[in-house]
DNA sequence: CATGAATGAGTCTTCATTCAT
DNA sequence: CATGAATGAAGACTCATTCAT
């Protein structure tokens, strides 16, 4: 065991642990997923495991943080910071999901594990969650008040802003979802989930801007 | 333990323990759910939980059939059969989301729990799934035929429909998640969750027809 | 269930619930057989076998006792008890060999079953068996006496007429085990085994009464 | 617990668990014996047992496996290779009994325990004894001609040296059994068992040879 | 550093047995 | 009599975790 070089600097050993860990995470679920498993996935002895990473819920926090970091920066580093405010949410998307799409795993990780084993660490996506809605609500509220120059006087309520956001971020995520449980030809490019959800988006932000809704009255 | 009376006909039992069961699932998950757990939420002892459901993977999938049948019973008896079909999708989200609100455990079962144990749970709920999606996708397309008398000659394609259905139920599994994760006086009405995807959809479907798109070079 | 009539009187119930139990001893073992099972086959409910028969260890023990029982009954119908010693010594193996054919689930039961769990089922057998071996002994001695008048003064030690007895009951058992383990055309009848034994028997005292030994001295 | 050190290799353990286990099947047999009391008698905690022998099953197999082996390896090493036939037979028997008195829990487990659980195991055990078979087949014919340069024309069919050998393995193994269910000063020695089986294969092979037989008609 | 050896605690599952109806 | 309802006790097996080398 251990084919590859000994001697690898902490760092990199850590990452390949954390590799591992993200896989058989995904795979199997956390309860299921066994520390012998992620050992002998990341090529290593299950003490060294416990020596880096002391305990199954700290790998698995480690895990969780690892991904929401590389999630945010990846949306963070798609948005053109100077470009109109939907420009930048159609970038976002772009980027969120073409790193959902690049990391499944990590994504199966946060979304669908993470979420469901329990409080510590369904509050730590929380936490990233949040992030995002609050960066698209900024967004979007941006993209009101340009739309607002021309059509005036209509004001748009905070609350409203943020049911929309909160609502395409959860359509993305379910998109995002479901993506990571296709494989194959029919599994959607990152463009075309982020271009339906733009549809969404703005279609919505019309509606609300103009005063369109649909009542049950009728 | 066991307060209530004992002797119980089976019939009652096995409901009081798949109660149990969903409870326990949604709170700790399948792995992280005891049969110990299970039984003593039910009030009774182990081993009759064995004789009536044979084994903990029988005991899911039983939690899972329930649930989802109760779930589709309630979005059926919801639409109004006669009425036009903007007022039938309109019901029947109104069902969906009382009924998930009402039982929000038999919900996080299906949603969150069953599809990231793995497969054979899984595929139980893609049928449930799909059946919705199918009788979505029906609705539209009769809203679409409705609106399509006045404004002739625009045809919508069979594959948008499917992808605004798609999203549509995406979106209410999304908000209903939400909603189940959410204690409190935020917590959104099923009115409130219903109207909000209503206007998501009925935009969705205007532009779908009028042609009007986003698109990303503007 | 209990699709036969009912009301059968107490005597005969016993007797099938007996069949069914030295059936299932005899296909799983004592420890392997469960209780459900023997109440199956015998086609009652688990309280009735209770109520007749008491606990897992009367109802093998009533077992042992039953099938011991007949094959003694069967073995002491089968002599002649005016015939010459070899006869006699003859029909009986014939005897054990038929019944133990005929039931070799209560064969099952009483050698390779009873004297395998240990203690309390192994004495009962041992009973048994030496209640056999004194029977055999007494013959062979008989027949060594008929064979005296002629060649006299040749007396046989007790010690080697036991020996001879203990090795044919031996060897009778062992037969009689691999014939219960084996089925089809290849089993040999009751006559041939016997047969068999009989030469065995009859050399062994031919040589033991005139002498002749092997030795390894050679 | 473990009053041994601590520590111990693997081979080491592996062969104390094998110990343990050969005693313990015996005594309660394969059933009835758990595997807290296999790892408490071996001195060591269940999960190392699981560790390094996987099942129960794969335990009781190791077990069966290793006492055939020594059995067979006993009995191979006692015969004198170019010794005449007659004198093999006798030193291959000594060899058999003397490893069966020395390993009375093993002979158990071959004989009393292995065969009577069912199938994955007899099968097993059924090869052992095959092997045995041919090996006291072959002296006997190999006997059977040196008799026959002397007494020539008498042909011995093979059916019958086959009964024979048959007859005598089922002998030692009956009088192995009883030797090894017996204690104190009663029990007889290797040489006696060895030398009583010998005066009977050597009376069989004679009659056989000369056409004296037994029969019912007298 | 790295690893083979070792275990306490817990989980699923079964079974002999009883009692109220 | 006969049975459906119910359980205490135990057994096979797994896992996260720790040391001694």
């Amino acid at each position: 065991m251990g084919v590859q070089g000994k001697r690898v600097p902490r760092a990199v050993r850590e990452q390949q642990m954390l590799d591992a860990a993200v896989a058989t995470f995904a795979r199997r679920g956390y309860r299921a997923a066994s520390m012998d498993e992620i050992a002998e996935a990341a090529g290593v002895s299950k003490p060294l495991v416990y020596l880096y990473l002391n305990s199954k819920d700290e790998l698995f926090t480690a895990c969780i943080r690892r991904e929401a970091d590389a999630l945010k920066a990846a949306v963070r580093a798609a948005v053109e910071p100077d470009a109109p405010a939907d420009r930048q949410l159609w970038s976002g998307l772009l980027g969120f999901f073409e790193h959902t799409a690049a990391h499944p795993d990590g994504w199966t990780v946060l979304y669908s594990q993470a979420r469901t084993v329990g409080e510590p660490f369904a509050a730590e996506v929380a936490v990233m969650r949040a992030e995002i809605v609050a960066f698209v609500t900024g967004l979007i509220a941006a993209a009101a008040r340009d739309a607002d120059c021309e059509a005036a006087d209509q004001s748009l309520a905070d609350r409203e802003v943020a049911a929309l956001a909160h609502a395409l971020v959860g359509a993305a995520e379910s998109l995002a979802g479901w993506n990571a449980g296709t494989t194959g030809p029919g599994r959607p490019s990152g463009k075309e989930s982020a271009a339906t959800l733009m549809n969404f988006a703005w279609s919505g932000l019309d509606n609300l801007m103009t005063g369109h809704r649909w009542t049950p009255s009728r």
